[in-house]
DNA sequence: TAATCTTTATAAAATCTTTATATTGCACTA
DNA sequence: TAGTGCAATATAAAGATTTTATAAAGATTA
């Protein structure tokens, strides 16, 4: 399965348009017709991407945008009826990362889709940490260059801390992602496989250097190394 | 001075003209009309974003563009005369980072330049007071450059007094954001947490120039620094 | 059977709450 | 205006609680 994408769309034809075309090339869709539901998944289950129609009946589309960029990043591409200049320098201004007018060919916007998933794995494109890398294609990981065998679930929560490098993601995040939503309150799950993981991986477990809690919170992946 | 811009851009009247626009934005611009000094130019001075119009005289420009991504993940905007799909999606998948089409409105343009500065500047909504920052999106805090580390509740309050910045939250208020509203009657819970945030945040702790007290009402992040 | 995941128990660490004491701010009075 | 006393605040430190780390046993899966 390639990367989540959000697209949050008002029109039931175009919503069913945009997710067959997505699901077509192997992505996994999350599909909001409301903007405050879509702001609430993304708290839990983070995505890749955001395709945003512009026109919401809840809200306004900008608005929504403006929101969203008080606390996350994604790349948003948006989807606009709206060809007018002001509408576009408006949306790229409150964070957007491209703008596609309809009618738009839907070659032109995977296209712009793999631009903008790029650039994040161009940010995140450092799978490796200290001694660490990890290869998300053959999904295998080094250690000194040295291969380490993790498990499905160790490897599973690995990538997806290496995907939001840096940040934080709360036990209720890496339920989600790794076991299900029926899971969430299951954090011991996520303590023993990340002490599974600082065995594997880290060159004093019990100090670890990349692999951080945040006590109350949830783990952080750190790229570069911190004492404490 | 704003950010460097490499133009490469066969037609003199439209570099000529993007070479004015980008100027009356304070930005410094290297111009090009042919590839190859465009290459080597790049490799001793860096820019921070690349027009690249893909009509050539010397090279093909999606050529041009292949031979620039085995070195350099300078963000490229591509400007071009060529509306077909083809042309457009070759181009996104040769790794540019947009994509517009002649005619274009300048400011289009340059909200879309804003856009891709913006994540190579990694210019994220950021909350700012004396040397202490603020990072929404990694839930970080750092003073004057060092990492600090901020226990959950800390934080909580740091970024619920920098979402109101210069005004007052009582401590009514505070406790009922951070602790619940079973919690009003307790606001020797905010003051031992305000002692905390002023020994790590504040240069004289017992003299906080930006965690202000007002006394009988609550608390105020002033963000500017006052003496008294 | 071997590998992995789940569950459990216990120890350790981090954080929060509570308390005591010192200090400050502020209204009021002489 | 200076002084007095009360209320509000600052702060350290102890105690309590929550959260986390880790090993190891049991259950599950392939």
């Amino acid at each position: 399965m390639a990367e989540t994408i959000l697209v949050l769309e008002d029109d039931p034809a175009m919503q069913s348009f945009l997710s067959t075309l997505l699901k077509s090339h192997q992505h996994k869709v999350l599909s909001f017709t409301a903007g405050l539901p879509a702001l609430q998944c993304l708290v839990t289950e983070p995505a890749e991407l955001i395709l945003l129609d512009l026109g919401l009946s809840d809200m306004d589309g900008q608005e929504w945008l403006q929101q969203l960029r008080g606390w996350c990043d994604t790349p948003v591409i948006v989807i606009s009826a709206r060809h007018s200049e002001q509408d576009k320098v408006q949306a790229l201004d409150n964070g957007a990362n491209d703008y596609v007018t309809k009618p738009f060919s839907a070659a032109e916007l995977m296209a712009r889709i793999r631009a903008n998933l790029r650039k994040t794995a161009d940010v995140r494109q450092v799978f490796a940490f200290g001694e660490v890398q990890l290869d998300p294609v053959s999904r295998t990981v080094q250690r000194s260059g040295q291969a380490v065998h993790l498990t499905k679930t160790e490897y599973d929560i690995l990538l997806l801390l290496m995907q939001h490098a840096d940040k934080v993601l709360t036990h209720n995040q890496i339920l989600t992602r790794v076991w299900g939503k029926a899971y969430i309150d299951r954090p011991e799950y996520v303590r023993v496989h990340m002490a599974q993981l600082r065995q594997k991986l880290e060159a004093n477990p019990a100090a670890p250097a990349f692999l951080k809690t945040e006590s109350g919170v949830g783990y952080r992946l750190t790229l570069a190394a911190t004492g404490v």
